[in-house]
DNA sequence: GTTCATGCTGTAAACATTTACAGTATCCGA
DNA sequence: TCGGATACTGTAAATGTTTACAGCATGAAC
């Protein structure tokens, strides 16, 4: 589970979204604080320190280098349109062409063992996505094995896009090798032990006592021929 | 038609588009230059103006403000489906593996009262995608508003991708419309009676009297923001 | 043979943007 | 009562980035 953001982070977070939906990229510090009404761009870096902290947001250390990372389910705080508590908007908005570009991502079936998961012989097909489709933008889908995450909607046979990262914050669901088996599973820290906890009673947590390997965080699902 | 590029023009728009591809956004005039194996930043600054006087991208003023434009139409075989090849009809650029052969669906996010599925006004964004990810061939995405399929690991907030058809077998999952209201539900018919069935005991099966409109069938699903 | 687009070098001003530092104040839980 | 999170002001350095100016050279078009 995601740790809870206060109101005003929840703004600024919205903020950051819209700007990225309606205009196609983030705000800069001094645009967060105008629209927050506070006068220093200070107070949006303290605000986004505090999102990256608690994970929602990553920064780059670029202009606008902002980059909202994808939500749990059931607690997303802006799908689509959403009406802004109190928040003065970006000015300058307005609606821009679509951006057409793709993505071409490879498909990854059955890990080969003792090989990187992006080894040339796991890599059954590639496909092409709109990078727009998932955020932050994936490296590799995965073929999922098994219905140990059903209750989140992860089903046999699904593909999950993944993005590349060696390590977690806790509720985020990560692909994660144990023993050569790539498992997808939500990812908890809990006094520096690490469980992976399936979301189906049928599966037991796994206690994981040393040879965990994070290949990435799940940021999307695809699921075909339904 | 767009004007044709030089070989140099050309590097540096497929140049932009590998940038926002692999990193998210675009390159700065420095980066462009030095990529060329130029050292002035003018030498970027200037391919710049000339895609922009050629239509090709657009440039804001701002820190890595380049977006690249897509085409602007193309007659379509199915309404609502478009067929496009990356961003630039240009044949040496539809090879380039950033430029895949890709199909644009419009996202319907809530269906306009008295008006067919896929008006203009209920389009809410366009989404590039693999022609070859589902099938048969989507004609068009719908946000799915409940969790009514939450069993079959449709959700609250997920896109399904739609065939377009009036008609159904009876276990296949479709879109219909019932008081100018699009729902995805289970098609039944039994003894000329039809029946929609959630995927959830929390709804109750709807027995369909007279009004309903099938608008498509469903062939998929894709999450994002898990 | 002049004009135009291409394709650069090189420099620097102007501006945008991030980031660090030094404060202030409130609220909350241990 | 302490520490920590929240939520700011205010200033300024450092850096990133765009943009203007002043050139030079080439080849194609007219």
């Amino acid at each position: 589970m995601n740790e809870p953001l206060s109101p005003r982070q929840k703004d600024v977070l919205e903020l950051i979204a819209k700007s990225i939906a309606e205009r196609g990229y983030p705000p800069t510090r001094p645009e967060i604080s105008a629209a927050l009404g506070a006068t220093s761009p200070n107070a949006a870096e303290q605000h986004l320190r505090a999102l990256e902290r608690k994970g929602y947001i990553e920064i780059l250390p670029l202009a606008r280098g902002i980059r909202v990372l994808g939500q749990k389910r059931g607690q997303s705080e802006f799908p689509g349109r959403k009406v802004f508590s109190g928040v003065v908007p970006i000015p300058e908005i307005r609606s821009d062409p679509v951006f057409a570009r793709v993505l071409r991502l490879p498909l990854i079936g059955r890990v080969a063992a003792g090989q990187p998961i992006l080894a040339e012989q796991s890599i059954e097909d590639e496909l092409a996505l709109d990078p727009q489709l998932f955020t932050p933008t994936p490296d590799f889908l995965l073929r999922v094995r098994g219905d140990s995450m059903r209750d989140v909607g992860i089903h046999d046979g699904d593909f999950v896009a993944v993005v590349r990262s060696r390590d977690a914050l806790n509720g985020q669901i990560v692909v994660a090798r144990i023993d050569d088996e790539a498992t997808v599973k939500t990812f908890e820290r809990k006094d520096g032990r690490i469980r992976l906890l399936p979301a189906n009673p049928d599966y037991a947590p796994i206690d994981v006592d040393g040879d965990l390997v994070i290949e990435g965080r799940v940021v999307g699902v695809i699921r075909r021929s339904l």
